[in-house]
This record gives C-alpha cells, structure tokens and sequence, in this order.
DNA sequence: AGATGCCAACTGTCTATACATGTCAATATA
DNA sequence: TATATTGACATGTATAGACAGTTGGCATCT
C-alpha cells in the first residue's frame, strides 16, 4: 500500500489524521458546523478521504479528547457544546478593554524596530539567530495611569510592514490580526517582580509584583508573535466568569 | 486473535492502552522515574505487556501529548520536566492536575471547622454577619513541594458535614461538586506578596510573588463557596491553550 | 397496541504488518 | 586522520481486518 510520501514526492507531508482534523476544525471554524451540529461518521470519512478507519478514528479521537466533538457509540460524531469553555483571557485589545470601561487610552511607543533575532529572543519566537523580527515595546494607559507594558517580538516575514506602524493610533494586536489570520494562542500567567524596564516605564516601586502574560501567537502553523504583557498587580488584574 | 474482554470475562474491561499509561504514570509517580529518566521503548513494552505495537505506541502518544514524556525518534521516550501549570479553565481538582502530571499529592488540613461569619468573612459570601460557615486551609503539595494554599469558606447550609470531611483523602473541590451541583463560577487573578500564613505554610520567602486566584462557586443561584488558592511564582502558572 | 427481538449503524479497542524517518555508533573508505 | 557509509534501534504514520458494546428503529409476534 502506498505511503504517506508516496502521495507527495518529496515534500513535507501532513499526515492524514492532521489533514482531516483541519477539515472538521475548518468547517467549525467557518461556522458551517455548529454546536451540536454531526458530523462525518468514520465510515464517510474512508469513503472521503480514501484513508483507513483506524486513521479516520484517531483525527475523531484527538478532537474529542480536546474537547471539540462529542461521540456516542451507535449514534455518531457532533461538536461540542462550547458552553464550558468559558476563557478567562480572551484575546481582546487592551485599548478595546479600556474603552469599554469608559476611560480614555494612550500609548507610549518606547521602540518599534526590525532587528535579527539574537541568542536570547531566537528561541522565543522558535526562529534561527539572525532571522528578521520586529522588536516592539510599549505603555499602555487607561485615564493617563499605564497598566501595561507590552512588549513583543514579530516574525518579520508574517507581518511586513510591522515596524512602520503608529501604534498610537492602533495597537500591534490589531495590526497582527490583520497580517497573520489567528489560528492558535498560548497563555501563559506568572506573578513576577517588575524588571527595571517595567519599573520606570509602568511608574511602579521595585516591591510591587506584576501579573506577568505571556501570549503566543500562531498563525498558519507558524508561531508569529511573542509578547510579554506586565501589569502592575495594584492596577490590573483578570477576570472571568462562566457559566456551566 | 482473542479480544480485551475474553481476557476479562464479564468484568468491566480497563483497555490495555489504558494499562500501560497507568502503569508509566505510577512509575512517575512513586518517584521510580523521574525528569529525564528513560521510559521503556515500544518494543519493550510489548513483551512485558503482550500487546501490539499500535496499543503501545498509543499509550505513550497520548502522555507524549499531556505533556507527561517527550519523545525523540532514533532515541528513546523520556519522562518530561514537568513545570507546574495549571489550566485555568478547567474548574479542576488540583490532585488530578497533579497526578495528570504524573506526581504525588498530599494535602495538609491546617483547619477545618464550622463558625459563624463575622465582619470579614460575612461579605465574601454575601450573607448576614452570625451565618453558619464552614472555614478550611489546606496546603497542596505537588511531590513533597507545597504548590497552592487554599483558604476557603463555605455557606454551611450548602454542603452540611464539611467540616468532617477527610481533607487528605479527598478535595474541597470534589466534596462540593458533589454537595452542590455547580452552576456558575468566577474567577479573580492576581499578583501578590504573600501573607504572613501563606510564607509559613508554603515555605517561601516573603520576597517572592504570588498568583491569587479567587473563585467564587454558585450553585441554585446562591453563592456557595468563596476561596482563596495562593500559588508561589516560582512553583506555579497558569496556562491555557485554544485554538480559533 | 404493546412488548419483544432483531438488525443496521456507529464508535471503541486491538492485532499484525509495512514503510518512513531520525539518531547514533561502528565500520569502511579516501 | 578525517569523512562517508552502513546498520541497529527508535519513533511516526498508515493499512486492513477483526471483535465488542451501544443505540435506535423496524419488523414481528402476541
């Protein structure tokens, strides 16, 4: 039988679970596929994709271990319900968020640059030393008080034009969003004692701790962006609330 | 080719890919094997389980994706380094987070008592002063380490006997799903030195931040539990991960 | 009409086998 | 000596076939 990269000659193939995967995801993506709504049995899938059942199933499997299907033995495949999947940080623009309470947003752009990636930044954004990147940094200030210190490294070639952007009129969220369609976002959230950037820059004394938010941005199977969110802990703090 | 259950007869049959991650993760568990150890190769395990190499491969697949090995073709599978994250989201009882990872948990039951709630205590549960309350603390530790102090308090006509629960043995989290059914929760983070108690109980020094996470539980529209789970920096993140 | 039994559809698990790819060390070659 | 080559070992993916358990509808019998 043939292989995987009899199919594709010498190119990087996807495997077939993977490509099936991103057509459910797609479909659910695109809205074609609501909650509650069936999906392709296994046995349609074969037929579709003219691949096996144990490969048909594993795609089905992984999508219902990560919660987006729901299966039912003699009965099929549907996608999930998505009520419980309440995120306590939604990828909102900080300048969206202060608006909606009310008050006025300023940024201070502190840098905005091309550069080549060097030892320390390279593994952040999973990139070679010297690959082009955009190094930016910013204050962001709800009611003239800064509440954020962002900064953030750029994959130079998913987002052209990066460093030439005036972030005080957009934020480099919005930008990106554009740029590089979202696909994928990694959270991760630390309590930190503020560096010496964020204690100058965010107005604060060395013993305040910080909400620290990393978040990971990929787009088309590429990690774009990496950003350092810091939060002075007596001016920010997250919320989320869901119900079940 | 005999299947699972003519091994078991009629017995409620534990699938053999279930086995053996049961089998690797108490491994990790009872310390046998730690960070960087070198787990059994797919063929090893198929002579010491007797299973096919599809079942094998499956069973370390799946703790390769929850993080609990990494694997290396051409080398070998390994127990992960295991960094404490903890995902947000999930409203998820912190043994089965830690013992997802592969670990021992162990609680310590600093209190647990009924009293009546007083000017402090009275707001956070939004009921009168002289209200019958429950009133824990407990340490969590993730392998010997403390990882999360848990303050809480609990409306005592919600969830009667609290206060006789066996907290080493079961959580705070699961007594209360099971007492009061959960209908909505809301979450709080923040960064914070730690108190005086949280220094001692979680052994750490009182320069090192704190995540503070607040989660007010609801259940038949009454707020029903109000808790306070404190997570040294250095020892704790959260994470989340989601894709569009 | 109602209970019963049967069957098709569907998912869950497992085996045996195959080929592909990555890593490393030993061996052969220039 | 330095550099290719080879082969053992390990994981990654995929196939084809098998049996088991669950569910729901349809036909049949009472």
């Amino acid at each position: 039988m043939a292989s995987v990269n009899d199919r594709y000659g010498h190119a990087a193939p996807e495997p077939l679970y993977a490509a099936i995967k991103k057509y459910v995801l797609d479909g659910i993506a695109r809205g074609d596929r609501r909650p509650g709504d069936r999906i392709e049995s296994e046995a349609e899938l074969i037929k579709k994709f003219g691949v096996s059942r144990m490969t048909a199933h594993r795609a089905l499997r992984e999508l219902q271990n990560s919660g987006v299907l729901t299966r039912l033995p003699g009965v099929g495949t549907f996608v999930a319900d998505p009520s419980a999947k309440g995120h306590i940080i939604e990828i909102r623009n900080i300048a969206d968020e202060i608006r909606a309470r009310g008050h006025q947003h300023a940024s201070l752009v502190v840098k905005n640059v091309a550069e080549k990636a060097n030892r320390k930044t390279a593994p952040l954004l999973g990139v070679a030393v010297g690959t082009p990147i955009f190094h930016s940094m910013i204050v962001h200030s709800e009611a003239g008080v800064p509440i954020q210190l962002e900064e953030r490294f750029v994959l130079g070639s998913a987002a052209p034009g990066y460093d030439e952007v005036d972030f005080t009129r957009t934020t480099p969220n919005e930008f990106l969003t554009r740029a590089a369609p979202l696909e994928r976002v990694d959270h991760i959230v630390r309590a930190v004692m503020p560096s010496t950037d964020a204690m100058e820059l965010l107005k604060i004394k060395a013993d305040e701790p910080c909400l620290l938010l990393i978040r990971q941005t990929w787009s088309q199977s590429r990690l774009v962006s990496y950003a350092r969110l810091t939060h002075p802990s007596s001016r920010y703090e997250f919320e989320d609330s869901f119900t079940v």
